[in-house]
DNA sequence: TTTCATAAATGAGTATGCTCATCTTTTTAA
DNA sequence: TTAAAAAGATGAGCATACTCATTTATGAAA
């Protein structure tokens, strides 16, 4: 039908959008929320170990290493979770053009307590994980960079949201060491959270707000200088 | 064709050895020493993940399957390190006279930083390891009874040590969220001292001390109950 | 269209942690 | 001393996370 007789090669035909989005690529898009949702339901029906790669790839309907193609290790499947959640985190933070005028503590809590939302749902197999994905490597410990690219994103961000206060003289010039305080902070009440069988998880929330009350008040007093 | 091998007893004659009650016992206690020793030097040298049972057995002169006879898990061989640490934690503890009568956070202090030195040959596997077992298991994760042993052993450990501290009205009553609270202290601690390039740890050591001071101080004058 | 390069899918293969039926050694009972 | 029982050692075998050489699908060029 359409015959082309360009002898030449120059023209592009192909106009219609400048970076074609392409079957392939919508393809890859839908096998990899397929293999999320699946997997997002085995883990919370069977937890981590309870769960195959075999029975995520069949029900996904995809070969067993296509799995791999998608994700380098069942770890980073499961805490590919939490680098969504981190990435629409940040996003949602710079929206909240309100949150960014309050004071330290507020702000930290709003992070948190968001976060906290959004691991409800994997609340039965996020402690299999997310610790060791903010935790430090060993040495010899081959894990996936995934995780640490993860693990250094979130630490970026709350360095960033404290580098604010302390360019607004709230608190004095922490460092690393202020976001490294906070992350292990956030390890400490996420621990509590797992536990906590109080209507809605109140107490944690309670503990949250006063903790980060009591810390910045601390900090704003005697600093960090010891 | 399955024959059965031979009767029962093929004529092992008593070996005159004196069957003194403890030759087993003896042989399985240096076993698991040897054990230990080879898997201590692996795992130094190469991570836990970089080092097999295979090897480990192989070097310990045992079949494959002996050293599950010995350690439910490698995991579990890699945690008896701690597991056999705190243990002589607690009789040390239990011997410092002197200790027994100081303000808590001196008591804390001298716990914590006999861990750390205990843990110092651990230091590049350690990570890889150590947090799970004071961690909270998922609901569904089929972790080994034997980590969860371990903590609870220390968990109670410091809670003993901090009901001392309350009886003698030294600190209000916090109950089990004390050691829980503790516990995650450690765990930040740890892993802050795992990062720390300064000359003997000094730097996690005047944190450690610092942080005490602050937290005995805080709780004595706030309690707990929010 | 046909051709071809490349991206993606595939599943047999590999390595390894761990199990278990069987064999061996030690202890106990007579 | 001997037989039976109990405890321990053994290694072939299993399950599973992950690899990789090969096959298939896609999109661009001609």
């Amino acid at each position: 039908m359409k015959e082309k007789p360009r002898s030449r090669k120059e023209p592009k035909p192909r106009t219609n959008k400048a970076p074609k989005p392409g079957k392939r690529d919508e393809n890859k898009e839908r096998t990899k929320e397929r293999i999320l949702d699946v997997a997002m339901k085995l883990f919370q029906k069977h937890g981590l170990d309870g769960t195959t790669t075999k029975q995520i790839s069949r029900q996904a309907g995809i070969a067993e290493g296509t799995l791999f193609n998608y994700f380098k290790t069942k770890e980073d499947l499961a805490l590919f979770f939490f680098q969504k959640e981190t990435d629409s985190l940040i996003e949602w933070f710079r929206g909240e053009k309100d949150l960014q005028r309050a004071p330290l503590a507020e702000k930290l809590f709003a992070i948190i307590h968001r976060q906290l939302e959004y691991l409800e749902p994997c609340e039965d197999f996020i402690g299999a994980v997310f610790f060791r994905s903010l935790q430090p490597r060993s040495k010899l410990s081959p894990l996936s960079l995934e995780s640490q690219e993860f693990r250094i994103k979130y630490l970026k961000f709350i360095k960033e949201v404290l580098s604010e206060a302390e360019e607004e003289k709230e608190i004095p010039p922490l460092g690393d060491l202020g976001a490294y305080a906070v992350g292990l902070f956030y390890i400490g009440i996420v621990t509590h959270w797992l536990h906590d069988p109080s209507n809605g998880k109140q107490k944690t929330l309670a503990i949250l707000d006063r903790c980060l009350q009591m810390g910045t008040r601390f900090v704003k007093k005697e600093g960090w200088e010891w």
